[in-house]
Formats: C-alpha cells, structure tokens, sequence
DNA sequence: AGTACATCTCGGGCGC
DNA sequence: TGCGCCCGAGATGTAC
C-alpha cells in the first residue's frame, strides 16, 4: 500500500523528526523483520551511538544515512513509524524500538509484520539485495521517455504485471499503476511490445504526473495510511480508477469495472481503455 | 523467459 | 449481534 508518494511523504516526515538525534540503544520484539545482519544482537549494538544524517528513498525503500551504517527499511503495506516520548504506552504492532539520547524515540509498528530492515556499511546497500536490481526512479530528472521505452518496450508482458515489476520501474504499486493506465488510456492487460510510440509517450506521462500530484497531496490514505506526523493523505480523493469499481468514468460515464490482472485487483475504464493497438484516447 | 500460484499476516468486511 | 471465512497488500520463491 505504501507506494511511492506514500514512502516519500514518510521520507520527508521522518527526516525533519530524526536527523540529528543520536540512538542510544534499540529493541527488537519483532526478530523476523531484521533480514540484515542474522544476528538481533549485532544488529542493535551496531546502531548504539550512531547519529542519524539525513532519509532519503530508493524506489519504495527508505534509507536512513546514519554515521558509518545505511539502515534499509521497506514498509511493505503496512508498516508506519512514529516519533515518541520514551515514557509513552507501547502501541500494539510495535515492533522495532529506536531510543534516542534526547528521550524520544523512534518507533516501527507494522500489524501485518510483513516489513523489513536491512544494515549495511555506507555505500553497500547499493549493490546488494534488496535495492541492487531496482529499475529507475520515476521522479529523477533522468527518468526520460527514451529510458522509459528502452526498459520496457520490447516486453511481451502485459503492462500492468511489467509497471509492477520493481526490476524496470521503482515505486509503482497497484493503486498507482491503474491510476497511470487509466489516464493513459491503455488496458492493463495490453502486451508492451504492441504500445506504440504515442501510448508509450502518453504513458510515460501519466506516471510522472500522477506520482508527482500524489507527492503534492502527501500521498493516499487508503484504510488508514498516516504519515510520520499521524497526518493523513490526500490524493486518494484525486483516484479516478482504483477504488472507483462501479462509479461512472469521468472521461465518458462508462462504469469503472473491477478485474483481476496477473493476480491484482485491477480496475478501469472498459471505454477509454482499449486493447486495441494504438486507439485514439490519450490525455 | 514468461506465467501462475503459494507464502507471509491479520484486521476488516462480508455473508449467513 | 455474532461467528467464521476470505480478501488484500508487496516481494519472493517454486512450479510449470
């Protein structure tokens, strides 16, 4: 659920809550959601006495930059963290406790456990797993239409499971991707190899912009997504396909239909979207 | 190489 | 009102 505009929003928040603050110690009650190193142990002595520098992201991945260890933390779909006073009750779901020397803390909750962390040495996290095989990041500057063809135009796959696949593109879930296809004027179950060059533009496009409106509003709230601060995000009232099953289009007033696409809930217009190659709609 | 499906997890939403 | 079943999310692994 998190996707892109979500794990940016989170980005931002957190860096304004934590840089600066020194940990003092940290505490595991979850050990399954530290993948790096092996070891609990090791992995809460080697974050005492560090300093967290600045958050930055890679695709869905946060990166907090410490002194000396880069701490990788994916938040999956529903993990969330918050800034607190040490005294303060521990919520349900906590899982990863980050003391800081001020007496505040960082805390991690995640109900459906599915997050993880990964420490490495500065640098490393770059070129190994998880964050080595992630495509391109849809918000740089060098994110450029040739890129965008050049990653995914030759594919026979279905576009929808191809923008899904974080190896071409980083940052897209299932919200987004429906979103850009839909705006796009494509069919999700469309082969990449037959989109031509005006759809491949058009697609290029509509991933750009909405990921950059959805950063705008602070990304959506879907169920009860909340950033750093507790606040909520907007864009979901800005969705024109996902969530949308049933409601008339707002291009033609043709119901929004709900299907299931290489194993996702997949909505859009069956109207505006077309399978056919090349059908006149694009925005 | 691609596709399909299971896996992890559990709150919420649904049907009865 | 209550019980129980199943959906859904992202990434990964296995089977075909």
């Amino acid at each position: 659920m998190p996707e892109l505009p979500e794990v940016e929003t989170v980005r931002r928040t957190l860096e304004g809550l934590v840089a600066g603050k020194t940990i003092e110690s940290v505490t595991v009650f979850l050990p399954r959601i530290i993948q790096r190193p092996d070891d609990i142990a090791a992995f809460c002595t080697m974050l005492e006495g560090r300093t967290i520098g600045s958050v930055e992201r890679r695709g869905k991945f946060l990166r907090l930059l410490l002194d000396g260890l880069v701490l990788v933390s994916h938040l999956r779909m529903e993990g969330r963290y918050g800034v607190y006073a040490a005294g303060e009750a521990m919520e349900k779901h906590t899982h990863v406790v980050f003391r800081f020397t001020d007496g505040t803390e960082l805390r991690y909750k995640d109900v459906r456990q599915f997050g993880t962390m990964h420490l490495f040495d500065p640098g490393a996290d770059l070129t190994q797993p998880p964050l080595n095989k992630l495509g391109l990041e849809p918000l740089d500057p060098d994110f450029s239409l040739e890129k965008f063809k050049a990653a995914i135009a030759e594919k026979p796959t279905k576009i929808k499971p191809l923008l899904l696949n974080q190896e071409y593109i980083a940052g897209l879930g299932n919200i987004y991707v429906d979103e850009a296809l839909y705006k796009a004027g494509i069919h999700p179950e469309r082969a990449a190899e037959t989109l031509t060059n005006r759809e491949l533009a058009a697609l290029h496009e509509s991933i750009v912009s909405t990921l950059r409106e959805a950063v705008e509003a602070g990304g959506s709230s879907i169920k009860s997504y909340v950033n750093g601060q507790g606040e909520m995000g907007m864009f979901q009232q800005q969705l024109s396909a996902y969530g949308r099953k049933g409601e008339p289009c707002s291009r033609c007033a043709e119901p929004i239909v709900k299907t299931v696409v290489g194993g996702r809930g997949t909505h859009y217009c069956p109207k505006c979207q077309s399978l056919k190659r090349g059908s006149k709609r694009s925005v």
